[in-house]
DNA sequence: ACCTATTTGTCCGTATGTATG
DNA sequence: CCATACATACGGACAAATAGG
């Protein structure tokens, strides 16, 4: 995987760490659903702290780029959804919440993908 | 400024941390240009650790609502109408629940615009 | 211009919890 | 049951930016 960080550069290790993922990607050395090596091995090979390698694991996924299970690691965001009991409630409150203030749903589909709230 | 948070309690303290804040801005007795207490004195305050509530701050800042400044501290940055409170708490959970299902603002936009519920 | 205290930013370390396989 | 792997929280240390004297 090769990625490399430089501990006397201007940025910090783990935005370094998330913009080597992140050139994989671009690269298309790491395709959906692809696993990342665990944050351990990571931090292991690069002598960094495992904290450093979660934060930029954790960045990335913020980001939309991976998403992350306990016990399973990280993996390049593909297809879903498990149970998603919570969301749905979410979701249906939402609406109705928006309605009422005569929103629509373009107005919170625009709302939300521009990553702001009211 | 009577923050609280509970241990026992499901969700994580830097997350209840954040959602005081909010709670407070919603509520209109947080504006636009005042400054959070410094984490040091919340963390003091509620004896957590001063990390968990950096840790929320940035959360908020990563949010929008506030800005981070060394040696300045948090200053409130959105201001919103109460009657969107509610709106935005939930547009805020279901963000939350979102990311923690692996799943991304686009993702979120498509469910809402194909008005149907996972 | 200088120094000092304050405050957030990053990194490391350790411990424990929780979901996955 | 057990090992793996991320999640959270605590702690310490130092750096960098800011504000004030």
């Amino acid at each position: 995987m090769l990625w490399q960080v430089d501990p006397s550069a201007d940025a910090p290790l783990y935005e370094q760490l998330a913009a080597s993922v992140r050139a994989e990607m671009a690269a298309g050395r790491l395709a959906r659903g692809e696993r990342l090596p665990s944050a351990k091995e990571v931090a292991a090979a690069l002598d960094v702290n495992l904290h450093t390698v979660l934060r930029a694991y954790q960045l990335l996924r913020d980001e939309g780029l991976i998403e992350l299970r306990r016990g399973r690691g990280a993996v390049v965001v593909a297809e879903r959804p498990p149970e998603q009991a919570r969301l749905t409630e979410l979701l249906t409150e939402l609406r109705y919440e928006a309605r009422r203030l005569g929103l629509t749903d373009h107005d919170l589909a625009t709302l939300i993908l521009e990553g702001r709230t009211p």
